[in-house]
DNA sequence: ATAATAAAGGATGTTTTTGTCCTTTATAGG
DNA sequence: CCTATAAAGGACAAAAACATCCTTTATTAT
C-alpha cells in the first residue's frame, strides 16, 4: 500500500505530533528506538519532510523535529503525498496510463470508490489527533 | 497499491478469460499486445499462474493461456493472491510487525475498514464477470 | 519423422527502493 | 571562542522489483 518510506515517515511523525503536544523536541535516534525504524533512512525521510515545511526542526543542543504551531493540524495525506506522491489516489489500479472516466479499466468504478474511502480516511486524520491513543497507551508505533 | 507484476497479472488473466469464453486461447505476444505489458516479463508471470493452476496453457501450435472450465469462476483475490501474497489484507497499513486487535497501530481500525473493503470486491470479482464489459468496448485494458 | 510454433525455464541485466556511512553545517552552553 | 550536539547532505551499498535474452521442452501440422 504504502512505501516503507511513507511508513517510516507517518510513524516517525506521529511520534514527533506527540512529543511536540508535551513540548519537546524529538530526536532522530530516539525517534527511531521508539518507532522501530532503520536511523539513517529515517533521517532522509525527516529531512525531506522538513524542507518540505511538513515538520520543523532545529540543529545542535537540544534540537530534534517538531510541528510548529501551523503545523498542528498537518494531516496524514499530506505526509502520504510528500513521501509517495499522489499516484495511490489518482492512479488506475491496475496500471493502465491514466485513469479516466471516458477510458475506464475493468475496476475502475470499484476501486475508486475504495480509492477515494482512503483519501478521504487520510484527508480527514490529523496526526494531532492520533497522539491522544497513543499518550492514553491505547495504540503504539511498533511491534 | 498492487505490484507491477500484479497489475499485469490481472490485466493478463482479464484478457485470458475474455478470449478463452469465445473459445480460443490467447498466446503471450497477443496478449502482452493488447494489454501494453512487457512481453518476457509478462511471459514469467503467466508462467507462475500457470504454475499455480489459476490459469492453464498448451504449447505449440494453436497453443496459449486458456481459463479451464472449472477456473472460469476464479476471483480477482486469487490472482492478487498469487502474485502479492496477502501482506496486503492482513499487513499493517504503518509495518509494523503485525497487524493485531490487541496491539493496533494509530489508525489500524481505519485502515482495517478499507483494507477488508478491498478484500471484499475483489472476493465477488471474477475474471469472467469483467470480460462482458470488455466485449462491448465499455472498458479497457491499455492507455 | 520433421519442421514450425509457442510455452517453460534459466541466466542475466537494469532500475528503484531501501539502508548505511561519513563529512559538513548550524546551534547551544560553558 | 571552543566544544559538544544534532540535523543536513552527499556518497555508497545491498536488496528487491522490473525487465530482457537465450535455450529447452512440448505440441501440432505437414
Ligand atoms: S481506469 Fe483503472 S482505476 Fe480508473
Ligand atoms: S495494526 Fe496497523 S493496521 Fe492493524
Amino acid at each position: 500500500m504504502f512505501s516503507k518510506a511513507c511508513e517510516y515517515g507517518i510513524r516517525a511523525t506521529i511520534y514527533i505530533a506527540s512529543r511536540s503536544r508535551q513540548g519537546e523536541r524529538a530526536g532522530i535516534k530516539d525517534i527511531c528506538k521508539e518507532i522501530g525504524a532503520p536511523e539513517h533512512f529515517t533521517a532522509k525521510i525527516l529531512q525531506n519532510l522538513s524542507r518540505m515545511k511538513i515538520i520543523s526542526s532545529v540543529k545542535g543542543p537540544n534540537g530534534g523535529f517538531y510541528l510548529d504551531e501551523g503545523a498542528k493540524n498537518i494531516k496524514l495525506i499530506d505526509v502520504v503525498r510528500a513521501i509517495d506522491g499522489d499516484k495511490l489516489f489518482t492512479g488506475c489500479g491496475l496500471g493502465i496510463k491514466e485513469c479516466s472516466e471516458t477510458k475506464p479499466c475493468p475496476i475502475h468504478n470499484e476501486f475508486k470508490a475504495i480509492r477515494n474511502s482512503l483519501q478521504q480516511m487520510l484527508e480527514r486524520t490529523s496526526l494531532t489527533d492520533l497522539t491522544k491513543d497513543l499518550e492514553k497507551g491505547l495504540v503504539f508505533l511498533k511491534r
